[in-house]
DNA sequence: CAGTGAGCGAGCTTCCGCTTGACTT
């Protein structure tokens, strides 16, 4: 019989405070949620006030089995979950489904696992908070109907088993325009100049001073009349101005910002930090990393003091309390932190000693001193023109907290000025230089999201929770709506004058631009299903429509709202709009027309079709005339493919002639071009063979080789059961009958094996299975 | 492993937030 049961979201929470708390308390946890709407079917009664039907999760029956025996055993019941609308609920479907007595049946609640945060709950119990409880049904009832709701009629009107849902569907959009703004974007090339000054020093050596026009120029006739006039021109600083600068710390990490830095910094994918974080967490190194809170418990503050003094000084040291800021945040646990600052390096896997290294440096930068700089600022006059070059450089006076940490950010500042110290220089003294440049340079387009650019920009909007950013990552890539890849860039040309002397050069240089590692493309279907869902449902699509609804939410925790009236007003207008959308849209397929075919006069278009995007070229008609198909390839999406390209499309597959009596034919298929002769397929070798202009003769060529290759992997064969043979394969010998592939044991020799012990090692294994899930 | 593109229309798919394992060709 244990006096007291405290219950936690989360088995690790539960082993710390189970310390704190002494012998009389056994603690344990619920696993997050043990409740949800039913997974079948659609688990609301609409029609009868939007009452929730609930069912005990699959995999928590036994769980709850267990906490019903330690529930009767105990005195006192204590619900430790979050203290947020998701933890409010947590207890009170603890308590519906635990049957718990109200009698013996107490609310705690604290912010930080610290011993005197625990005690201090333990004495001041709370009754449950219903109002917070119905803001969660609104919540959970609300994202069911949607996502069940509008999913059904995608399945209809564009695909099976798409998604939609109040989070998802808005990341994909801003994928989407993100692309399309890409798209579109009107590149602009300008005329930047900047010029080497050559200034002596005190000892006779001579620094450079690279200073940069504050203007640019739009046409290279402007340009280069500008390099002319600089031949006879004079240059003396106007001015020398100094300005002291500040840098503070960043706050300490989010699950958002860990997340981003982490990219940044480590090349973490998102769901890869999360799951780091949670090794670090299981064994006791940082504190909960799902949580949107900046705030450090005060014990913090102080080790991190302690840390700062003994290893820097008291000059580093700076307290700081951050507040969070972001929509929607809801503060239930602390920043992510180690668990012991006094730690600065831990034991475990690279990745993790990796990870945790920057939440240390972070937290600890956080209580630390602001930097100071210096900035300095020239600007020299040229006698014949009004524009000015400017230098500026920047030395750093005090480290303070860059001692231990630099915040990344996404996009690097490839120009800026000369970094570090500037030469001593004086108003009014005249300027040598050595060269003047002007370079040609092009207007950048947006960025690409990458996972976490895309994690933080749904931060800033309040929508998705610290627990959700990596599996709506996840699934949006599941559903084929979003593509995380690489892109090569291409070759740019761009002019560049140099002055040098009294002479002009006019060079052309080449640039790579567009290259994109690691970021998020949406794919046609992604696009198809985004412009669907603007259409027929813009509610949901809106980007404050989180906000909208979080607002209300707010106002029903607050008691001054009914949680099922609320439902009620979004239902009516949602509802129907669901009505027409199955009622009056066509079916999507993202139907384009490019133009005609000039030689066919057919009309060539691209659409989504049952097994991907293709290309369809003329209609069919009811004399009978049918049209013509083929797969875009890799790379190509419907709304950028041109006519021309489309054409292309259909010059394959090529019928090259025949060899030994059967065709060879040339195409491409999923792993790129090959040939097809007798029902083998041999791919054509990359950078030599071209399928557009491939010959017969070096096709045969490709064939033969082929065989001989296949002849030196086959190591036997058994003239009674020809559709047996032993090969030799890339991770050495294996059998080969009837399609199926089979493990020959190690340390055989497979050239002794007779017909027999083959097939008893077929018999022995089963066919691997080749239903792959997405 | 690489082709397909019309169609009987079974039975299935799907949301967001809390939380861990179990599972991997």
């Amino acid at each position: 019989m244990q006096e007291n049961l405290v219950i936690v979201e989360s088995p690790a929470k539960a082993k710390t405070i189970e310390k704190f708390l002494g012998k009389d308390f056994f603690v344990t946890s619920s696993m997050g949620h043990i409740r949800d709407l039913e997974k079948k079917d659609f688990g609301i009664d609409i029609q009868n006030n939007f009452t929730p039907k609930y069912e005990i999760t699959s995999d928590k029956k036994k769980l709850v089995t267990e906490l019903k025996k330690l529930a009767k055993d105990a005195k006192t019941i204590w619900l430790a979950s979050d203290e947020d609308r998701e933890g409010e609920a947590i207890s009170w479907h603890l308590i519906e489904t635990l049957h718990l007595d109200p009698q013996k049946t107490k609310r705690i609640v604290f912010h930080e696992i610290t011993k005197e945060a625990i005690l201090h709950a333990i004495q001041n119990p709370r009754p449950l908070d219903l109002n917070l409880v119905n803001a969660q049904q609104a919540r959970r009832v609300l994202d069911r109907i949607v996502g069940f709701e509008v999913s059904p009629v995608l399945w209809k009107k564009v695909k099976p088993s798409l998604s939609a849902g109040r989070v998802q569907s808005v990341a994909v959009r801003l994928i989407v325009e993100r692309e399309r703004e890409i798209m579109n974007f009107n590149t602009t090339s300008s005329y930047r100049v900047t010029a080497n000054f050559l200034v002596p020093e005190k000892d006779g050596k001579v620094v450079e001073l690279k200073a940069e026009l504050n203007k640019r120029f739009d046409t290279r006739e402007q340009a280069f009349s500008f390099l002319e006039k600089c031949k006879s021109a004079e240059f003396q600083i106007d001015d020398v101005v100094k300005r002291p600068s500040k840098r503070s710390p960043a706050p300490p990490f989010t699950t958002s910002t860990l997340q981003q830095e982490a990219s940044r910094k480590l090349g973490y994918s998102v769901s890869q930090t999360m799951t780091v974080a949670q090794k670090l967490y299981e064994s006791g190194k940082i504190t909960y990393m799902r949580t949107d809170s900046v705030n450090l418990s005060g014990l913090a503050i102080n080790t991190a003091k302690q840390v700062i003094l003994s290893t820097m000084g008291e000059k580093y040291h700076q307290v700081r309390q951050y507040k969070t800021k972001s929509k929607g945040a809801q503060e239930a646990h602390e920043a992510i932190r180690p668990t012991y600052l006094d730690q600065e390096e831990i034991s475990g896997t690279a990745q993790e000693k990796r990870l945790y290294e920057l939440i240390w440096k972070r937290t600890v930068a956080s209580q630390m001193s602001d930097a100071e700089l210096e900035k300095t600022t020239v600007t020299i006059d040229i006698s014949n023109s009004a524009e000015k070059f400017i230098a500026t450089g920047e030395v750093l006076i005090f480290d303070g907290f860059l001692k231990v940490y630099i915040e990344s950010v996404d996009d690097e500042d490839q120009n800026g000025g000369q970094k570090g110290l500037l030469p001593a220089l004086t108003a009014k003294q005249i300027l040598r230089w050595d060269k003047i440049f002007a370079t040609e340079r092009f207007t950048q387009k947006p960025p690409r999201y990458t996972e976490a650019s895309l994690v933080k920009k749904l931060e800033e909007q309040g929508i998705g929770r610290p627990s959700t950013y990596a599996p709506t990552i996840t699934t949006i890539q599941n559903r084929g709506y979003v593509v995380k890849e690489d892109r090569e860039g291409v070759e740019r040309g761009f002019t560049e004058f140099v002055l040098a002397g009294q002479k002009i050069a006019e060079k052309q240089k080449i640039e790579v631009t567009g290259a994109e590692k690691s970021k998020l493309f949406p794919t046609d279907i992604g696009m198809v299903v985004n412009d669907f869902l603007m259409r027929y449902f813009d509610l949901i699509m809106d980007y404050n429509f989180t906000a909208k609804v979080e607002k209300e939410f707010d106002e029903i925790a607050e008691g001054e709202l009914i949680w099922n009236e609320m439902l009620g007003n979004f239902y009516k207008p949602f509802h129907s709009k669901v009505e027409s959308a199955i009622n009056e849209a066509e079916r999507a397929n993202g139907v384009r027309v490019l133009g005609i075919d000039p030689n066919t006069g057919l009309e060539l278009s691209v659409k989504i079709g049952r097994f991907g995007p293709i290309a369809q070229l003329g209609e069919a008609t009811e004399e009978g005339a049918k049209p013509q198909f083929a797969s875009l390839r890799a790379g190509q999406h419907i709304e950028t493919i041109t006519l021309d390209e489309a054409l292309e499309l259909f010059k394959l597959p090529r019928t090259l002639g025949d060899y030994e009596g059967k065709t060879v034919v040339v195409a491409i298929g999923r792993f790129g071009p090959y040939v097809r002769h007798d029902g083998k397929f041999i791919s054509l070798e990359k950078k030599v063979d071209d399928p557009y202009s491939i010959e017969l003769p070096r096709a045969i060529e490709l064939i033969e080789s082929k065989r001989e290759k296949d002849l030196n992997a086959l190591l036997k064969v058994f003239d009674e059961n020809p559709d047996l043979k032993i090969l030799n394969g890339r991770w050495g010998p294996y059998i080969s009958y009837k399609k199926g592939n089979y493990k020959i044991p190690k340390n055989t020799d497979a050239t002794k094996l007779t017909l027999d012990d083959c097939m008893k090692l077929i018999d022995g294994q089963s066919t691997v299975k080749k239903s792959r899930k997405k």
